[in-house]
This record gives structure tokens, sequence and C-alpha cells, in this order.
DNA sequence: TTGCACCTGTAACAAAAATTACCACAATGA
DNA sequence: TCATTGTGGTAATTTTTGTTACAGGTGCAA
């Protein structure tokens, strides 16, 4: 999760996918590939915006969310560092407006692909097919488990996983988040959130702070 | 929807796939693939099956669900002919088990084919690639209007939704459904699915019958 | 300093959904 | 025929979630 190039302010990509893609790749997403970087809150991806752009992230990681009609909102998945966004396969390999909005969650290191390039890497290169694959399986399998906790899980329970999650995600059991921020990702009131949270602080589950949550061993 | 066929009791590969496909891919799939017919309620793959075919649909539909440790059951989408499922197309590319369930929902003929000519045939026929994009641009959108059914819809309007949807898949206003399938397709109750559709039919918008229910117009 | 935006707590109430507990009836097969 | 099973209606009750309303605290910027 940690970029440990931030002093030099660049990431190596040879050596952050040496793993991951065949030199010549490599050789080709240096070529081609725009550097950029994005500074926390920014929007990425608009929903019904037309994408003409690949993201690979490098550090830091995306918020990806649904919007219905009425502005609610509710968390789809997180993109993190070497991942890329399987939404933005489908639809730019096939020109179709985004249907998904992303949003900057931290400063962001990522490398920007035309559009272009997609379709003659699937045949030119296996490990970028084995890429798109493996990235379009993940983010198949995290909407699954978005619908299962919105579908099967009360909204005590989904708050608990969300938490649990997000211990998982920064790494630190100190989370940064406020009331509010949590109830728009769970696509519920600030109210029922709070009433939750008090509940499992009084249960020795958490402490609260303001904006800030400490998540406690035997959660 | 309909399989002009069936007195026949066989599809035409060449003629149902002419604008889809490329010639020679349509000659290397009849060579390939294999003629499967499947009776209504049969059990296609279960979570954790691994995948060793991929199915393309000729006639009929396949129901796609997901279950939880507890056994409740959530409806994520249906799979149509000329159609497949793009679960799969990840799956068995990657050699990983299913993570749904897919029950036949009427008599079914399909492909099936072996898994090991996915990966040759996205790099050797275009059209098998965009095939598999659109595949899984659709199932995305599925899931995606899943999650937003049971995110922000209430019970009723989903159940509207739901029986809207019924009537455009089936071609009939008149539905064959007990509100005992209804109500595990929605992941609720029955006695909440036929307090719903009481007070449906008495707005007028649809007629209640023992495991049958006329949609009106005005639904 | 003051005002404002944001954050949290909480009570009281309303609405939605789930659960429990019945009854009645139709279809089915033994 | 009768027992069984699946089906649908409905009432009563509880649980869960959403809404409204308001009070107090914090931190920041004018």
């Amino acid at each position: 999760m940690l970029n440990h190039d931030s002093g030099q302010g660049k990431v190596n990509i040879k050596e952050q996918f040496q793993y991951l893609f065949e030199p010549e790749l490599i050789y080709e997403i240096e070529a081609k590939a725009k550097h950029l970087s994005i500074p926390a809150g920014s929007v990425i991806i608009e929903i019904g915006q037309l994408i003409k752009q690949m993201p690979i992230i490098l550090s830091g990681s995306i918020k990806v969310t649904r919007i219905d009609e009425k502005g609610r909102e509710i968390l789809l998945y997180y993109i993190n560092p070497a991942e890329s966004c399987a939404m933005t396969f489908t639809c730019c390999m096939e020109h179709f407006p985004s249907e998904i909005k992303a949003v900057a969650e931290d400063d962001i290191e990522m490398l920007s692909l035309p559009f272009t390039v997609m379709d003659a890497w699937m045949t030119k290169y296996p490990t970028w097919k084995t890429f798109v694959m493996k990235t379009i399986r993940h983010r198949f399998n995290d909407l699954l488990k978005t619908i299962d906790h919105i579908a099967f899980q009360k909204l005590d329970e989904r708050l608990v996983s969300y938490l649990k999650e997000k211990v998982k995600t920064t790494g630190s059991t100190l989370l940064n988040l406020s009331h509010q921020q949590i109830a728009d990702e769970l696509a519920t009131s600030r109210e029922v959130v709070s009433r939750l949270l008090k509940k499992l602080e009084n249960d020795n589950k958490l402490l609260l702070y303001r904006s800030q949550i400490k998540i406690m061993k035997d959660m």
C-alpha cells in the first residue's frame, strides 16, 4: 500500500511490474503511458462520461461508487496499486460511457494509457491478457461481495464488515472517518451509523473520537 | 426469445451466429462444441465448482444466482440465447471455481465449448474477443442494476421492477410464479411478497391466481 | 472574537420489513 | 379416499431502519 518512492516523487515502473508483465510490454507501457499525479479527492470518472484512457495505479487507491438518480451513493470497491479498472476495459474497448464514479481516495500516482492500445495488446501480449482477465475476475468478485453484504447482512453486520475491511486496506486500526462518510458509503443515514457505532463502543469493540475510530482487537 | 426450430429439435448455429462471428469461427465452433439439451430446472453450475466448459445458449434461458452460507438466495441476472456467462470466461481462463449458481430456467439447448479454446480464440478471432468483452460488459451492468435495486429501492419498488422485467423477458403478461419463488429471488420472505402483491392487486396493477400473476397494462 | 460549517449524541417517532402463527384451499399421489 | 405438500391470505408483533428535531462541541477563517 505504501509508496516508498515518495521522496523521489516517482514510482519505478520497471520494478513494480517486472513480475506482472513481460519486458517488451513494460517497454511499451513506458513509451505510451502518461504519468499522472492526482491529488486526493479528485473525481477521476463520473457516471455517463466517455472513457478515453485506461488507468493503472502506481500508488494510492481509488474509490469506485455507484450513484442513483436521487444522488444516493454506495461503495462498490477500491482499486489499489498495480491494479486497474475492469469497467474501463470493457467500456473503452467498446466506446461505452462509464457506469460508475471514481474518486481518488488519497494522492494518486497512475499511468494513463490511450484506450487504442488495449485491443492490440490483448492479442500481442499474453501477460496483458492475463492481467485484464484477472482484473475483471477481481472486480466481479468485489461486486458479488457487495451484493452479499447489502442483500444478506443487516446494517450492523455490514458496518462491522466495512470497518474490518478498512482496517485491512489502510493497515491501521485508527480510521479517519466521519459518521457521515460511513453512512454515504453504506447508503444509509448518519443517525443510524452513529447509533450502531455507539452500540459497538459500548460493547468495547471500538473507541469513538472526532472523525476517528479506533478499532479494538476483539472486533 | 422463442425457438422457432423447436419442431426440428435443433437450432441452426450458422444462422443464429452469422452476424455475430466470422465464418471461420463458426466453422470452429461447429467442430469443437458439444451440443447439449438440458431440461428445465437442472443445476448447471454450483458455487465452488470448477468450470471446465463454456456455455453458449441457443434457446431457453439460464438463471444465475448468488447464495450465502445460510442458504439464502438472490437473483443476479439471466443468460439468454446467443449469450454466454462472463463469470465463466474469467473463471475458466484462470481455473478458478465458480462464485455463482446457474439453473436452467426452461428447457435449454446450448453449446458447450472446452475451456482450452477460450485463450486461443481471444487472439485468433476479433469477433470472439468482441463477444467476450460485450458479454462481460453486459454482466457488469446487470450486477450494477442488481446493486441499484437492493441498495436504493424499497421492496415494493423492487417487486414492481422484478415483475416488469419478467414480463419483458418472458414476453407474456401472465407470469407463472409462486409467491415463494419471488421471495427467494428477491431474498425476502413469502409473507412480505404476498402482502405487497395484494396491495398491487387492490391498486389494479395486477391480478392474482394460484401460482400465476396477470400483469395489467398500467403497472 | 465571532460566526459558520462540520461533527457527534440522542430522543421520539414513523415506516418498512421480518417473524410468528394461524387458517383455508388446491393439487398430488398413495 | 385420505394424507401430504405446496400455496396463498392475514393478523399480530417485533425488529430494523429511516426521519425529524435539537443540543452541544470543535476548529477554522473572516
